[in-house]
DNA sequence: ACCTGAACACCGTTCAAGT
DNA sequence: ACCTGAACACCGTTCAAGT
């Protein structure tokens, strides 16, 4: 074939075609990737940079289908939008987000978004060293609960005895009934962690 | 060489060299593993049970050097300790963290210390259907926090202006004492709303 | 029982060749 | 500019052979 009048890829299909495939509970890998694009691995190679780059084309794509408009509102209110934003993305996808963890973060949609968590909690009072921490605080609960839904349904499968978790794994919730409900208590907790801690900050 | 008298290895050894591997900033492999510990990578399958069975041991082997001993007192005394604990686990061997998320715990020494962590929460008053919740959003947090030890220094790099995030960056701590102010922070911040949620629960 | 060495299928990446 | 096909070094795993 060589070069066809009409591209066959562009980043952006490479995106869309790498998302897809770790959905379908394939591993990734660029040689299956080429393939599901009908492609030889090669020639993703004129339009992307390796595997890593293609990682965060796939974080950027996301970025731009999930956390695109800014939410506005008081500061909760933007925490609370940011945050389940976050989670559809990471429910919806929860097979891409061990691949996106430890890795600097470049894609400026993403970006956008923790910058305007970061510019909420300015906004709202919090003072200015410890935004940052807060939205890492918060960048890690969401990175956590993601991988929560990444996770097979049994995390803990004990083989010895337990006092309580055996007894209580058993009557709990599972698959996404479970994890939605730890994203909800969990956010639940931080934000009136949150609203505690502002409140004694305006005290003194 | 074929059989020595004496076994070269064994699964306490291969962990450990396992380990070490991974802390020395190498990219975790069963061919680098063999190297580091002066076999031929065949010989580590008479032990283990492959790549991933290499990981679970790594898991079990630090669980038995972070979280052996579990911890007495209040739950709320009881959730500090084991949260510290894995914050030391973590920030000793962040590299190891992204190895470990995602696959199913078997360990039975990190197995008890979820469990003791469960029984505390039941024993603190905390209603059945939410202690496993609980224990999960502390799990993410935790994991969160790990990655976040494990994360290269700058995880934003925005390429573009940001209205308080490239501000506060600049201003920001770096590394691990950066990571210790969030771990420090995100746990005041959960003990602080669990008390509340505790009290709140009495009250009804 | 425990190690080696050869072999296998697969991985990510490079690069000359073709249009 | 964009795709192919050959080539490369490397990966995890299996297995017969040796003691």
């Amino acid at each position: 074939m060589a070069r066809p009048k009409v591209p066959l890829l562009s980043a952006d299909r490479i995106a869309d075609a790498a998302i897809d495939l770790v959905d379908s509970g394939a591993p990734f890998g660029v040689n299956a990737l080429a393939r599901s694009l009908g492609v030889t691995p090669s020639s993703l190679y004129n339009h992307v940079d390796g595997r890593d780059g293609i990682i965060e084309l796939m974080r950027g794509r996301l970025g731009r289908r999930y956390l695109l408009e800014t939410p506005g509102g008081t500061w909760d209110e933007v925490v609370v939008a940011t945050m389940q934003r976050m989670r559809r993305l990471y429910a919806e996808h929860p097979a891409i987000v061990p691949l996106l963890v430890g890795k600097t973060i470049t894609d400026d949609t993403v970006i956008a978004g923790y910058d305007s968590l970061a510019t909420a909690l300015v906004e709202g009072g919090f003072p200015d060293d410890e935004v940052l921490p807060v939205v890492a605080v918060l960048d890690s609960f969401a990175l956590g609960f993601g991988l929560d839904y990444a996770s097979p349904d049994d995390i803990w499968q004990p083989g010895v005895p337990t006092k309580s978790l055996g007894r209580l794994i058993a009557s709990a919730e599972r698959g996404d009934a479970r994890s939605d409900r730890v994203f909800e208590l969990g956010l639940e907790l931080l934000l009136d962690a949150l609203r505690l801690r502002l409140a004694r900050l305006r005290d003194d």
